[in-house]
RNA sequence: GUGGAUGUAGCUCAGUUGGUUAGAGCACCAGGUUGUGGACCUGGGGGUCGUGGGUUCAAGUCCCAUCAUCCACCCCA
């Protein structure tokens, strides 16, 4: 037979042990903190019908998204989001009582090119609230974001808030025409890496006239905190409704965070936030790490009008993603993942010689009953080469029994940190092990 | 999709103006240690120098093409 060059599709992973256990750790934490504030579990198919999927994420997006058709001709793709398959789901299901809560844990596929931190599979977790226009809605979300990241360990990071609206107003009071919207909202997206002065030459390159691109600029120096920003930018919006809508939401959002009691320094409104999804309608937020700089870890906001595409009737919603791959990115880079997470083994049971196997087995039982984590030695190796094995796996503790403790009804176990080794008696077998693994846990 | 850089052992890399048989560290395997890992000592396996072509007496080294990877842009988690 031939060999076959074992390769793997550019921008796809596979995830060895190692890995799984540190991504499981992160998504047990995740959804720890999801279902702690009343979200419900949800997934939908990885392949959508191309209707369900098109014209959702903008020009872009279409493009970036996998399309292929199957055998009966029917134009499908794979899901780019978790927001548009979920969207499909409230239309077709409008029993689910409301506001519905939801989380989503699963891979999506963009047909982009690789980066660092950047995949063409890759996981998002997404919450959102169905069914409620409320602002508290939104600081749900937003308190959400703020806990997970904090039990995640992170602490240096700022949820950016802005709201579309407000960009909307900005673009009304500059001038430009209220289609220049989405052009503006790139050029301004951009300030984080090309300053004021780029985001000038931007809106030049994107067609804006000298005295709006002069508007634009002027509101977006306003500095000043949070609530100062919004007071200046409440008298210069006096003539866009659509501005002091969205002026009005982010108070009330901020007003509700307080409640919460996130610290202020977790927390930005800020106007160069614009965010690429066309289907935005509200208040919108994003988080980033001061370092290292790898973009944005969440990103999300509140989408009034995505549902009615799919059910003819619009459905307030509002959510986020918080996006797995950057943040293990960043956690690995950070070295933010506790020591002993190399395996799910806290057992390895070694087998001395084929007359010693039943007593070996009978103690693997025993600890398997007992709730541990036990691996029983299946190979050919000497005891030298188990022992080998639990040192390169990690495993913290190694049960001996040869033929002096199988008389004696003993086991030996030993902490591969420490190089302790101590004996006991088989029926003190099971309290040894939890104590030392207590202590490991502890350490 | 556009622009730039880099490809030598499983990994990180060295390799002189082109000149014998391509090296090191780590990792791996075996032994030292027939009841015990990590440290140490001894030995060992492993490379069509990404691939194809060209120049040359001679190519890991120079040229062309191609593929792959990385970085930036675009967009985004």
């Amino acid at each position: 037979m031939a060999k076959i060059q074992p390769r793997i599709y550019k921008g796809t992973r596979d995830f060895l042990p190692e890995q799984m256990i540190k991504r499981n750790y992160v998504i047990n934490i995740i959804k720890r903190v999801f279902e702690k504030y009343g979200f419900e579990p949800l997934e939908t198919p990885t392949i959508e019908l191309w209707e369900t999927l098109s014209g959702k994420y903008g020009e872009e997006g279409d493009r970036l998204t996998y399309r292929f058709t199957d055998r009966g001709d029917r134009e499908v793709g794979l899901r780019y989001d978790l927001t548009v398959p979920m969207a499909r789901v409230v239309a077709m299901y409008p029993q689910i009582p409301k506001p519905f809560k939801r989380y989503q844990i699963q891979p999506v596929w963009r047909a982009d090119k690789p980066q660092k931190g950047r995949y063409r599979e890759f996981y998002q977790c997404d919450v959102d609230i169905i069914g409620s226009a409320s602002m508290l809605a939104d600081a749900e979300i937003v308190a959400i974001i703020y806990e997970t990241l904090q039990k995640l360990g992170f602490s240096g990071f700022k949820i950016r808030i802005n709201n579309r609206k407000v960009l909307s107003g900005l673009t009304e009071i500059s001038g430009a025409g209220i289609e220049k919207e989405v052009e503006i909202c790139r050029a301004i997206d951009k300030f984080d890496k090309i300053g004021l002065e780029g985001v000038q030459g931007e809106l030049e390159k994107r067609g804006i006239p000298a005295d709006a691109r002069e508007r634009i600029l002027n509101y977006l120096e306003i500095s000043g905190s949070n609530q100062e920003r919004l007071n200046q930018l409440e008298k210069a919006f006096a003539d866009s409704e659509i501005g002091l809508e969205g002026l009005a939401e982010l108070r009330e959002l901020f007003g509700f965070l307080k409640e919460y009691e996130i610290p202020d320094e977790f927390l930005l409104f800020d106007l160069y936030l614009a965010r690429g999804l066309d289907y935005y309608t509200g208040p919108i937020y994003e988080t980033v790490v001061e370092e290292p700089r790898i973009g944005s870890i969440t990103g999300g906001g509140r989408y009034d009008r995505l549902i009615g595409l799919f059910s003819g009737q619009d459905q307030p919603a509002t959510g986020t993603t918080i996006g797995l791959e950057r943040i293990i990115t960043v956690m690995e880079e950070l070295n933010m993942f506790p020591e002993n997470l190399r395996t799910s083994v806290q057992v390895l049971v070694t087998v001395f010689d084929r007359d010693s196997l039943p007593y070996s087995i009978k103690i693997a039982r025993t600890l398997r009953d007992a709730g541990i984590n036990t691996d029983l030695y299946t190979g050919k190796s000497k005891l030298r080469g188990q022992f080998g094995l639990a040192n390169d796996k990690g495993i913290p503790l190694v049960l001996i029994a040869g033929p002096d403790e199988i008389q004696n009804r003993l086991v030996n176990i030993k902490d591969m940190r420490s190089g302790a080794q101590q004996q006991v008696d088989l029926a003190e077998m099971v309290n040894a092990v939890r104590k030392l693994l207590a202590a490991e846990a502890a350490g």
